[in-house]
DNA sequence: GCCAACGTTGGC
DNA sequence: GCCAACGTTGGC
């Protein structure tokens, strides 16, 4: 069992969309980054717990939580040419990038916004200071623990 | 395999 | 909307 976080923008797609969705999954389709796709292909096992993260708007921070509902799949948008992920240099035989379902769990109290996270020496490490742009990052069990506790 | 050019992310 | 950081591409 791993900790993540996941990054979303939410005029695209919100903690809000996917607790309306639920208990629907939603296959976490788009992302086109190795790193990433790495974490997902090799890591990623059902029950993995997820933190929502808001990027890319007023207030961006962790909103809620969700978990890894599937195993590692090809994202069907690679395949499709009107897609704004198509990917020419994938094939069906040899896929290039993969998803997961994602299934909501809760939405925060109160979101845990950038700046606090920030603020705190103790997530210096938390791989969203050290690599803000990675969309898929790792959590670690300690800092999980504390940051559902600030959320909720 | 280096590295310049280019594209993208995402906070501010 | 700006721009810093950084990932990717492609020529050599």
């Amino acid at each position: 069992m791993q900790y993540w976080l996941l990054k979303s923008e939410p005029d695209e797609f919100s903690i809000n969309d996917l607790a309306k969705l639920a208990p629907k999954v939603e296959p976490w389709s788009g992302i086109r980054n190795y790193q990433a796709r790495n974490f997902i292909r090799d890591q990623m096992q059902i029950g993995d717990g997820i933190l929502f993260y808001h990027s890319s708007c007023k207030q961006p921070g962790i909103v809620g939580l969700a978990k890894v509902a599937s195993t590692p799949y090809p994202d069907p948008s690679q395949f499709d040419s009107v897609s704004p992920y198509f990917d020419a240099k994938s094939s069906i035989d040899n896929p290039r990038w993969v998803l997961v379902d994602i299934e909501f769990l809760e939405k925060f109290k109160r979101v845990i916004s950038l700046t606090q996270i920030k603020a705190m020496p103790q997530f210096s490490e938390l791989a969203l200071i050290k690599s803000p742009r990675l969309s898929v990052q790792p959590v670690s069990s300690s800092h999980w623990q504390q940051l559902l506790a600030l959320g909720r």
